[in-house]
Order: C-alpha cells, then structure tokens, then sequence
DNA sequence: CGATAACCGGAGAGCCACCCCGGTTAGCAA
DNA sequence: TTGCTAACCGGGGTGGCTCTCCGGTTATCG
C-alpha cells in the first residue's frame, strides 16, 4: 500500500535526523501553533533547514507525520465507541472526543483537516483526513441507518464543523466553554428526536 | 467617541492616499483572501509601504477600515429584520444573512472577528466586532424572551459559529453546501421546540 | 510669498520559506 | 580492513514579507 516502500530502508543518519526534525516540531507546534517557523524547527532539532525541507517538502506533510499516531489512536477510539454503545451515542461521543482532542492540540487537527488551499497541483497525501474521514463515515451511516440522525449529513461536514470550532475558539482561553456549547447544538441539530414529538419534517 | 476626532482635517494628499490604499486593500483582500500582502497593497495603490503602515498600523486596522461600512450594513439589516419578522425567524434569517456575507468576502468578517490572537496587548479597536455582537445580542435576546430559543446561548457565540464555518469551508468551492448544511443543522439545534415548524428563509 | 508642521517613500533591519551545490559519510563489497 | 559510491548534509543565497528610520517634499496658513 504505503508508496514509502523504501528499497533500501533509509540511511541511518538520515533516520536519526528524521526523527529529530518530527520531535522538534511536535514540540514547536505545541508551543507556537500550527504555523511555527519551519527555520526554527530546523534549529531545534539541530539541522539544517535543508534537511527538515528534504525529509518534509511541505508544511503540510511535517505536520501529517507529527500528527499520524494520534489519529490512528483516534480512529480506534471511534471503533471502541461503536462496539459499545448505541449508534447515535457512539457517533456523538466521539465527537466530543474529536473536539476535545483538536482543542488540546492547539487547532493542529483543524490545520490538517481544513487546509489544501495552497496545495491545489500536489495531490498532497491526505491519510490523517482520509482515515478519519473514513472512520466519521461509519460512525454516521451506523446511526442513519438506525434512524438517530437526521439524513443529509456528510462525514465531512462533521469534520468541517469541529475543525471550524476548534479554529474559531483557539486563542480564546477565556470562552473555552464556547466550542463546547457550539458543539451540543450543533449535535442536538442532528438529532431525529430532540424533543417528544413525532417526526415531522415539513420543509 | 471617536478618538478619529481631527483637531486639524487631514492634509489633502494624506487623505487621498488614505482613500487610495483602502481601494487597493479592498481589491486585494477579495483576490488572495484576508492575509494578503501589505506591502503589494501599498504597490497596487501607489504609495510606500511606509505609509500604509503610517495610516493602519495593524493589518486589523486595515481590514477594520474596509469592512466598516458594510458591517454597518448587517447591522442595519438586522434591526430591519427585528421590525418585519417574528423573534425567532429574525434572528435566524439575519445568521443566514451573516453566513451568506462571510462566505461573499472571502472569511473576512472571520478574520475580523476571530482574529486577537496576536494582539493581546494593544487594546485594538474592535469596532466591528462590537458592532455586530451588539446587534447579534438584541436578535437573541429577543427570541430568548419569547421562549423561542433555548436559553444559555451567547451572542458572541453565534458569531464565532458563523466564523467558524466559513474559516472552515473556505477553499472548499466544490461543497460550498456544507456551511449552509452546518448552520441549519446548529440553527435546529437551538430552537426549543425544533419539530414545530420550518421558517422560510427568503434569503 | 515664506515658514513650518505634516506628510512621503526609499532604504534597511530582521524575519521567513525554499533551493543549490560542494563537502561529508554510511554502507557495502572486495 | 580498506576503498568506492550513492546518499545525505547544511552553509549560504534568493526572494518575499513586515515594519521602522529619516532626509527630502509639500500643503497649508499667516
């Protein structure tokens, strides 16, 4: 699958500094945001700013590798409410979690997720928006089908929606509060039922 | 009020060349969106970057100047609204009238309410985010009193809502739905009694 | 028609992303 | 062990950005 299929499996120095570069700027991004100085990484990690470009042609793509783990971790998480609990349950819970993770990560998430406006020609790797994409989309379809959403909804709109929020209140510590206030409504929007009456969809 | 208050009116060329870089900002901001170059703003209008920075010390204060009288605008919609239409269906027209602008203006109004994050120290003049958090809050208010919205909602954060979303589906041109989809799926969640009836949104 | 305060913008300092290319070194084979 | 070579490194250059200083210019008023 993975195009990285080295055929020969990488220098070791060319690892070692690999490793350094991603190192650095989890923590540059965690201290800076998702648009630390890529110079400055470089020079936390002890190398050259050639090689941090070698090794990660795009911001993008350094911030993918950083990123990477946490979102597989966050896919299981989706795989783990969905055994669990009720489909509209495991579907919002997760949410929350999506949120709470893209909070604490400093909009990193949201920068993933919402970029691709400089990088129209690449065809950049999308995996971290492709697997949760993918792991939204089952979450979803599972409740729709059971009848606990209302239908219309896209995987990516739910993307779209906690990225936005988590973009829109980063910075605000004061109103952290906001996003999950936001997050409810938007949620309780979602709902089939969300109040005791019998379904009547007039529009 | 204003502390614009000139004790003497602005020398003639100083003023032309106000008028000038704001034409140019105004360009600029709609063609490569809310960060664009200050400096090729000041080319495009003739004049050093000198003196733009002399006229608008922060990129907010630029785009504050752009944007006033249009925000002004909304304002004036809004109050149109509160006269012509029912608690709930203004407010929830006039977030459909906000959703629409942003979109129109490239995140701009996003970038001006959003934004802060850099400024923390400088007390920055927030004219149009006060403007239109003010007339955010009347509309709420309003429909909070006549029962027609769930209670615990602040004006500030509709506004970082609607922010949010078009920060968020900026770019995305081929699903520029999914900000609409967004704010009417938030919108039903708000209402106290989401099954009751749909409102038609002229727009 | 000066005097003068307001105003202008070229030039420069200090950032940044990104790339070129000569020097260095890991890894392999003999 | 030794030597060869492709892979790798990073200093330094380019060009673009924001923001500031300061000597020259000009509108304005007496």
């Amino acid at each position: 699958m993975a195009g990285t299929a080295a055929r020969r499996p990488m220098r070791a120095d060319a690892r070692r500094n690999y490793e350094r570069i991603l190192a650095a700027a989890e923590q540059s991004f965690a201290d800076h945001g998702a648009n630390a100085s890529l110079e400055g990484i470089a020079r936390r990690a002890g190398v050259g700013s050639a090689t941090l470009h070698r090794h990660f042609p795009s911001r993008r793509s350094l911030l993918e590798a950083v990123f990477h783990d946490r979102v597989e971790a966050l896919c299981a998480r989706a795989r783990e409410h969905a055994r669990s609990s009720g489909p509209a349950a495991a579907l919002f819970s997760w949410l929350h979690d999506l949120n709470a993770y893209a909070a604490a990560s400093h909009g990193l998430v949201a920068s993933l997720l919402h970029d691709g406006r400089d990088a129209d020609l690449l065809e950049q790797n999308d995996d971290c928006k492709k697997m949760i994409t993918a792991a939204a989309g089952e979450l979803l379809q599972r409740a729709e089908q059971a009848g606990e959403v209302r239908p219309g909804m896209h995987a990516e709109d739910l993307l779209v929606l906690v990225s936005a929020l988590s973009l829109a209140t980063e910075g605000h510590e004061g109103d952290a509060q906001a996003g999950r206030r936001l997050l409810d409504m938007a949620i309780r929007g979602m709902r089939s039922h969300p109040c005791e009456r019998t379904t009547d969809f007039g529009s």
